[in-house]
DNA sequence: CGGCAATTTGATATCCATCAATCGGTGTGG
DNA sequence: CCACACCGATTGATGGATATCAAATTGCCG
């Protein structure tokens, strides 16, 4: 399933004939405070938006998986920057383009609006657990956001699908911590714990088993990313 | 300066002849789970944008002031809920005369997705705020977002009017808790420190007075509500 | 095998939460 | 007008969770 398969990302067809681009991990694609001159979207790979503070310290605002758009922004000015986690193939296209299109088609635009809410409503959720969840439930709802993406990457219709046992981990303790609002040794002992706890198994450091998805999603709360309506749109944080 | 002198805001427009509210403090006008079916626009007060947990835990997403708009949803399902805090007025629309307009009328659809995009701004600060900074600078942070929005709802052209010396607080404590991702005696506390430090005076529980701007603002860490950005958009986070 | 970086683990410190009074304002009834 | 009760805010004492500092270990790449 291709992204123009999408009915509600039909703006998405103006990367169909776009020219791409293969990131190296760290490579970076978006400056925060640089011309907003170009968008993108993700074709295979994993990437981050960040917002680094003048004292250091960095918040991972996102991570986007494939077929997420990466540009978003009303200002002709990044306020964040976006790099490569993994290798990963983007197709690029011009902001002016993406402006075009959305002002000579209605629908495109309402396309456009309508994942800028799942966008807020995936943001809503971040607000919630960095306020007001503990250390090992923000790692219960990450790994639970993990495997809700790989399903979607993977276009997997079935929830208990023997390849979600696994869920894939391809960023760093140090990234999980920059973006739950740890630090990466508390990433560490949180992994541990569910280990100690019987939910999940860490079979190496980027490959986790899940033993008990139940107990897993108590953990992290009544909501959870498999939830119907969070299926039905394909798309994550800004960027 | 009402609502329509702003063109950003187009959309706000079908409020004009709209019948009106009077809110009490904690009445609520929007409940979690139900139907969307309404929209809102704020005529004087404040409210709150609230999301709590299975187990009790409750996080404000945001407080709204006056020219907000409330009722941000793509589902036809609420997800949130909205409660004054103070006495408030607001006008309401339903939600279905609020999509014709923007069906019909791209300009006013363009005007809602900017809308969209100072939220999603403003929400990537909160995230930071409760990712990455102690108690003290999140509520640094909290008094400038107070400031800022005195200053927007009274129009003060000048970042320095000596109005903008006290800082309204309407909200409780624990409100403020429930913001920022902490207990309220926190919240008490971290005021008397910033008291001791010499950076405000509390003159009552919902007034404070600015002693030390500029310390202020160091402590809330580079960025700020009075940005040029953030002075041009009159919004504020979901409702 | 050797060396570097990432992760894990351990010991300790710090910050915030929790539990428990006390204070202060506000409204009510005597 | 004052006594009292009530509620939110403040302050104090203590505990617990996470950060920090410092190894030790693992994994990875040459």
């Amino acid at each position: 399933m291709r992204p123009l398969d999408r009915p509600q990302d039909l703006f998405l067809d103006i990367f169909a004939a776009a020219p791409t681009r293969d990131l190296e991990p760290g490579e970076v694609i978006i400056s925060a405070g640089e011309p907003a001159t170009q968008v993108f979207n993700i074709l295979s790979g994993v990437l981050r938006v960040t917002r680094t503070g003048t004292d250091g310290r960095r918040q991972i605002l996102a991570f986007l998986f494939r077929d997420n758009f990466v540009g978003l922004t009303a200002t002709d000015t990044y306020f964040f920057s976006v790099e490569a986690v993994t290798l990963a193939r983007v197709a690029c296209c011009s902001r002016r383009q993406l402006d075009l299109r959305l002002a000579e088609d209605p629908k495109a635009e309402h396309a456009f609006l309508n994942m800028m809410f799942r966008v807020v409503e995936d943001m809503l959720d971040v607000v919630f657990s960095l306020g007001q969840r503990a250390a090992i439930e923000r790692l219960a709802v990450f790994l639970l956001y993990l495997r809700h993406w790989r399903r979607l990457s993977d276009h997997l219709a079935d929830d208990t699908d023997p390849l979600l046992r696994e869920i894939q981990v391809p960023m760093s303790r140090e990234d999980i911590a920059d973006f739950l609002g740890l630090k990466k040794e508390t990433v560490s002992r949180s992994f541990r714990d569910l280990e100690e706890r019987g939910l999940i198994r860490r079979l190496d450091t980027h490959r986790i088993r899940v033993d008990d998805l139940t107990g897993l999603r108590q953990l992290a709360g009544s909501w959870d990313f498999a939830s119907p309506r969070r299926l039905t749109g394909a798309t994550g944080p800004p960027g």
